[in-house]
DNA sequence: TAGATTGTTAATCGATTAACAATC
DNA sequence: TAGATTGTTAATCGATTAACAATC
């Protein structure tokens, strides 16, 4: 890789897209592809695309382009999605279950290793062939599986309690749904954020300015 | 307002985060708050905020700051979010079903009116008293009704199927959890996309690639 | 070799931040 | 009036696009 760590958001909020396409390509056949054909099937900029892939080093060969397997096999090594990083859920409601029973996580780089919840009323519930577990239980389970990672599907105001016993079980990356604002409290953990809430009102927004607009 | 309709997609995405936090200020007792007090809560500059609310015109007072119900109710206007949007959820599995459930669509601008499944083994089934819908019915129903958006919780290859019978049914407006492109087909329509897996990714990226900076 | 297409530098564009005059 | 804080202009920063020399 050419610079250390300083990859910006946006070129980073692109790889996973890079990544589908690119697969995409490959079970249609495609051996190559040059950055100006890709641009047209993404909707971005050749330009950009060459500027992207070379944020990690040179994948192409001038006067070919690229070779599709092997370019959407450094970008998923630069993802690390055969690192297969253990995640737990936290919090079994509607939400958490269709995310444990919906997400391929094999294919985005994690194994759903256990999942959790504070309704002893869950507790044993079968959910993808693993059984809800009791919250209070969560540390020696850590003790034993070391998980990487927790997906939070709690209540805004269980966010920090649940959050600080999580860090305190050696937990340092969320995929956080809740409006928790977890890096306030812990600087040092690795969040991404899904506000399904916000996006749904940025919809609201587009349907009300675009009718504004037709007036 | 004093731009048409040209406000920054940067902008739009932190309404919703503004009406929150003035909703939080609001019932923790906040009569006013200056650009700078809210700054610090949000973690952004003064200056961005007053850059931000300026796009909308001036609603503030200088000396005195912001009147945290007034710039609440300006920002709630500016969403939209007292128009109740019909809505309808097109895809009841996992996901689908979860979204129904979970989300305050009242509080978010919407009104959840239909939910509709091409499986008919799922029929009839009720989630948050909305029976579903046979896919079959789609046509009659919004002839009706009128929904002005669809939640779209299906797989990608239905995609294009399903959003051209939407589209055909006078839908314009689409809360997209598919990995299918709408507006590569439809290109007037309203599209707010939410990509899990793409989210998911984006986590294990930063995983790999903060352990990484630790070697 | 000639043609194609990358890698990379330079130019542009847009968004964020800083500064400060206007004004409550 | 004096102090505070906005609204707005100017400066900076970063990301995207354009251009082109390097090279396969």
């Amino acid at each position: 890789m050419k610079d250390e760590n300083n990859i910006s958001k946006s070129v980073i909020g692109r790889l996973p897209r890079y990544y589908r396409f690119l697969g995409m390509l490959l079970e249609e056949g495609y051996e190559r592809i040059s950055s100006s054909e890709l641009s047209k099937r993404m909707g971005l900029t050749a330009s950009q695309i060459r500027q992207d892939f070379n944020h990690f080093g040179g994948f192409g060969q001038q006067g070919y382009g690229y070779n599709v397997a092997q370019l959407r096999q450094n970008i998923g090594k630069i993802i690390g999605i055969d690192n297969y990083y253990k995640i737990i859920l936290v919090g079994a409601g509607n939400l958490g279950r269709a995310i444990a029973q919906h997400l391929n996580f094999q294919k985005k780089g994690f194994r759903l290793v256990g999942i959790f919840d504070s309704d002893e009323r869950l507790t044993g519930l079968d959910i993808n062939n693993l059984a809800v577990r009791s919250f209070d239980d969560i540390s020696s389970f850590c003790k034993n599986i070391k998980p990487d990672a927790a997906i939070l599907c709690i209540p805004e105001r269980a966010g920090k309690s649940v959050t600080e016993k999580l860090v305190s079980c050696g937990i340092t990356s969320f995929w956080n749904f809740s409006h928790y604002n977890i890096t306030d409290d812990f600087p040092d953990t690795i969040v991404e954020n899904v506000h399904l809430n916000d996006s749904l009102m940025t919809l609201c927004y587009n349907i009300t300015n675009s009718a504004e607009a037709k007036k």
